[in-house]
DNA sequence: TACGTAAGTTTACAACGTAAGTTTCAGCTC
DNA sequence: GAGCTGAAACTTACGTTGTAAACTTACGTA
């Protein structure tokens, strides 16, 4: 044995993701550099590009890290509460890690479990009847919407902040302030629920216009 | 005359702010610094911070800025059509800078003109019936949805990111591949309507559910 | 035992945000 | 006019960041 027994083979990229997705989760964003993310699994910072050779891919690999974190098994027991739990699942893990909702939105998740998320979410929407197109469409409009509402999630928690009561002298703001009695009366899970619920509603409502069968493209907004 | 009819006073915080969106606009988020801003104006980075006195500030600015460029005026023809319209005035101004809608997730938005937009959109939902607090999260899910969306255009343009069709040879997508003919196929335009209709449909739906008055609330999801 | 290769380290650099101190000049008073 | 004053812009400097390139170490295989 020559003078320390340095164990060797330490860092693979999953461990690599794991430790920066753990401190994404308890500092931020902002407190990922290659150096504390280094520091965090005893090693230095250049040692990470052997398996990450770019902070972009370090990001695209957390993104998809929590995306692998969703759990949702259909139950067969209606389009509407399939399609529903699966964005319930995806909105817990979204609220499980909020500092890494950005990078959902960001990164492109262009990876097998991205697809795989995606033909499923267009088979669960097929389900109510829409064509795969259709289909893909809505599942974006879900999916837009769970990560919006997620980001405000993390605006909110600081100073509550995304749109409060008091403003200036000047300005008074009857509806908001009886929206918002107190700052921090923000509920984001039942607005979240509220807004899945209504948008359910929505497909259902579409699904009834019979939307689906050769329907001219709709016109663009220029 | 010394010897330079040197102008001073050229700077103001709203030149600094227009400066800042075109470089945005022009060359990306990550081309905004300090440095190249200052550039831009003719003026030393440092000089910029008497008008933002840091990074964050600048940020909020661009927001409030590109929050003041969305012009509407209801028309009272229907709650349904004003609420739409209002909505489509906004997207039009998120597709105009695609590169700064990243900062209208980020940033407060905590400022009079974002007070104002959102004293407007609860006083819209609620001509469709909805009390202050309900009509303020059905307009935070309007809001999630389109910035949500027009996020996912500044992502599918430099190679039609968010999803693709092509996998490795392991798996194979029929739905996404139906979905999705070619890449470059994804029309966010047509993307945003439907999921503006479905949106508005859910809205009708709730209203005729009589969700508002006095009913329990949701239970949160653990 | 020698060696190729993979894994981790060291050194280095350009670019970033911004704190602190310094210069320059318009507009005032005498 | 001369001299002062305060704001506006500049200069310098520091600590951090991502990462390129070269170096070192240790192990599996011959």
């Amino acid at each position: 044995m020559p003078k320390s027994a340095k164990p060797r083979k330490v860092l693979t990229r999953d461990r690599v993701l794991a430790a920066a997705l753990a401190l994404v989760d308890r500092r931020g964003l902002d407190a990922l550099t290659m150096r504390s993310l280094g520091e965090s699994l005893g090693v230095e910072a250049m040692s990470l590009y052997r398996y990450c050779p770019s902070k972009a891919d370090l990001h695209a690999g957390i993104a998809d890290r929590v995306l692998a974190e969703i759990v949702f098994t259909p139950q067969n027991r209606g389009w509407r509460l399939d399609l529903g739990n699966a964005m319930r699942g995806f909105w817990r893990v979204l609220v499980k890690h909020p500092n890494a909702v950005p990078l959902m939105l960001t990164t492109p998740l262009d990876t097998p479990r991205g697809r795989e998320a995606g033909e499923g979410m267009i088979r669960l929407v097929g389900q109510a009847g829409f064509a795969p197109r259709d289909g893909h469409r809505i599942f974006r409009m879900l999916q837009a919407f769970a990560l919006g509402t997620a980001l405000m999630l993390r605006a909110s928690r600081p100073g509550a902040a995304v749109v409060t009561t008091d403003g200036e002298p000047g300005g008074d703001y009857p509806l908001l302030r009886a929206a918002l009695p107190d700052p921090g009366s923000i509920d984001l899970e039942a607005d979240f629920e509220l807004g899945l619920e209504l948008q359910l509603d929505g497909i259902e409502a579409a699904r009834a216009k019979k939307l689906t069968p050769k329907r001219k493209r709709i016109r663009p907004v220029h």
